[in-house]
DNA sequence: AAAATTAATGAATAAATATTCATTTAAAAG
DNA sequence: CTTTTAAATGAATATTTATTCATTAATTTT
């Protein structure tokens, strides 16, 4: 028995994000997915049933990878503001390094691929985040808000952000990014 | 002579924008929009060249739309506070309002529709918003940071949280409204 | 080393989609 | 009222894209 080449599955999830941010979503076919992963259209189907699985195999595969991202070098043990700021931290570096992958589940959310079910799964992902604001809240250290509220602020600017300067081919400096948190902390505090 | 239809546009307008917010600017085909506008697929080819100009015909006039609305009710001699605001509301109305525009305009952005004459002309509708910021800066209501940084910011929030309350099928109060330009501003000012 | 098993291939096929065009319909001009 | 002109139609065609499958190539097992 020939075993399957591990490897294969990376090559088209990268294949695969690199079109789709070249071309959008909508201009991916599978023919260039397995040019571009350097291996035959068949093979694709020995790995995805068919379309629909492989985009929402790789769109499981991000949302998984960000969340574990998300909540590196944090704990509840932290004062509130430092652990936010990790946390706003981790969420800012994800968007900019796996700029492509962000972009592929942002397209992916509006896309005829998503099943419902994967949909839903990903909301799960995102309690930990909840709770970090609850704390904030309960110290009194955050504006006493509705926390889905707060959030989406937050994560709003980060991604508004990383977008323009992607596009505008820039780089976020130290500096930028400490005013950058800095307005978010204005913004939610008390 | 048989004079066109004017309404025939604005129907297709419309059918693709449903179409997309439905299942994506990826899903949607020139047969699904002539039979959602009620017309014959072939009309489409009478008013449009081929799919690529419906798109970007529909883009430019969202964005146009758009960018009439955002200085709905200003006028450079409000102070600079009570000016942001008028404008933030826009920003946020239009969002509301217009959800399947916004959505088509951001779906367009990372496709293979969207040529580059077309994306840079969309950049120019955004100058007077830039202005206004400057001005903030100048009399040093507002932080003074990169104006892009500042604008991406406030925009970005916006963005996130009508997204966010339109998937979740909500409404945004009055109450929440003003907590959110709270926010924004808190993270704005000096 | 031969047999068995499954991966890998890519041309062939099926399916979906864009686009055309011969025909019909409706409005305007004479 | 007739003729002219262009819109409107939708079935037919062209094109693109997804998927299959007969064949070949690698591994592992015996």
């Amino acid at each position: 028995m020939k075993p399957r080449d591990d490897k294969k599955i990376q090559q088209v999830y990268k294949a695969t994000l690199k079109l789709v941010k070249l071309k959008g979503l909508a201009g991916v076919t599978m023919g260039e997915i397995a040019k571009e992963a350097d291996i035959a259209t068949g093979t694709l189907y020995i790995y995805f049933k068919n379309k629909t699985e492989l985009i929402n195999s790789l769109f499981t595969s991000c949302r998984n990878a960000s969340a574990a991202v998300y909540f590196k070098n944090y704990d509840t043990s932290i004062p509130f503001k430092k652990g936010l700021k990790t946390i706003w931290l981790n969420l800012l570096n994800y968007r900019i390094k796996k700029f492509d992958e962000a972009l592929f589940v942002d397209q992916c959310y509006h896309s005829p691929f998503i099943t419902e079910t994967t949909r839903e799964m990903t909301k799960k992902l995102f309690t930990p985040l909840f709770s970090l604001m609850e704390a904030g809240k309960k110290q009194r250290l955050v504006k006493n808000e509705d926390t889905i509220l707060l959030l989406t602020f937050m994560a709003g600017s980060i991604n508004e952000t990383v977008k323009h300067t992607h596009y505008a081919g820039r780089k976020l400096s130290k500096e930028t990014i400490e005013q950058m948190f800095q307005m978010c902390w204005d913004g939610l505090k008390r």
